[in-house]
DNA sequence: TATGAAATGTTATTATATAACATGACAGGA
DNA sequence: TCCTGTCATGTTATATAATAACATTTCATA
């Protein structure tokens, strides 16, 4: 598995629009945890908080060396919308709409890590349709959905 | 919440029911398994590996006092298709279709702890047409729904 | 610069799950 | 019947994930 995004093109601009939209909220994106939104986004893979964990151990920055640590600015930076977490895994991942609240659906590979934010509306729909008919009230949706991803499928089909 | 299923016949019924699965399938559903999938059912709310261990213990069986022994049969169970796993909760929950391997949507209240399950199969198609879209193989497909259930809407209507 | 609220630091603990190896149960063949 | 290999379970230890509780720091604003 890459563990870098090839570009941090993508990171920045992400940085930049956490800033404004925490601005228009009137909250803070601290440096801590700008800082692992900025870690999060620097992975092509779906991070656990302790992987999390180790990154700040090696910027040695003061402090940041234990899990409420991490797990705090997590807990903020999902509040805010600006990342998702993956259950299935129990690791966390970025989020390319952030300002829109939504569920989303996550296809996850298991071969390469990759992760795939779909945002279908139809399939909203059809779970809204279905809990309405059972008179259940939502609050949360999860939808994740592992395999392999396409390029991992074409690489095997390769080496056949 | 409640702690016991009312009527034991159902359990009764899915235990003959595992049996004959079994049978058919040329495993084997050892007493400790047989147990471990009746205290799944016997429980109106799907429950942790840990609270399946404690029934165990209480039963003074020999042994059965680690983790291991309920995974493995957790393990069993869930590959013959017998329970199924939430993974938003890790927890355990019974399957009223087993023989038909399938994924299902569950409905998970967060209130009284009631699983509701559903195999939908428009949601499916759906799920599987936005995959084969991206060229993405499915291995599992996760659906759950958290909120509240509609007696728990009820309940706290009246109390209003 | 005083003050309170929010954020972070710090230590300890709880909760969930698995690794590794020993022992026991059981079916089929000698 | 006894051997033998496989599967199941027992047992100890550890890995992994998340939170509780309290101390300290930061920061806006009064
Ligand atoms: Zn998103
Ligand atoms: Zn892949
Ligand atoms: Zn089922
Ligand atoms: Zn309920």
């Amino acid at each position: 598995m890459n563990s870098c995004r090839t570009s941090t093109a993508d990171t920045q601009q992400a940085l930049t629009q956490a800033e404004t939209l925490c601005q228009q909220r009137g909250v803070r994106l601290t440096d801590l945890r700008r800082r692992v939104l900025e870690i999060i986004w620097s992975s092509t893979t779906a991070l656990g908080a302790y992987a999390i964990l180790d990154v700040l151990r090696e910027d040695g920055r003061q402090g940041a060396s234990a899990p409420p640590t991490v797990y705090r600015a997590l807990d903020f930076l999902l509040e805010q919308g600006l990342i998702h977490r993956l259950v299935s895994l129990n690791v966390f991942t970025v989020c390319h709409q952030p300002g829109n609240p939504h569920n989303g659906q996550f296809l996850i590979c298991q071969d390469c890590g990759h992760v795939n934010e779909m945002n279908n509306l139809e399939i909203d729909h059809l779970l809204r349709a279905e809990t309405d008919g059972c008179g259940f009230e939502t609050r949360t949706r999860i939808v994740e959905i592992l395999g392999r991803c396409s390029k991992c499928l074409e690489e095997s089909a390769r080496h056949d």
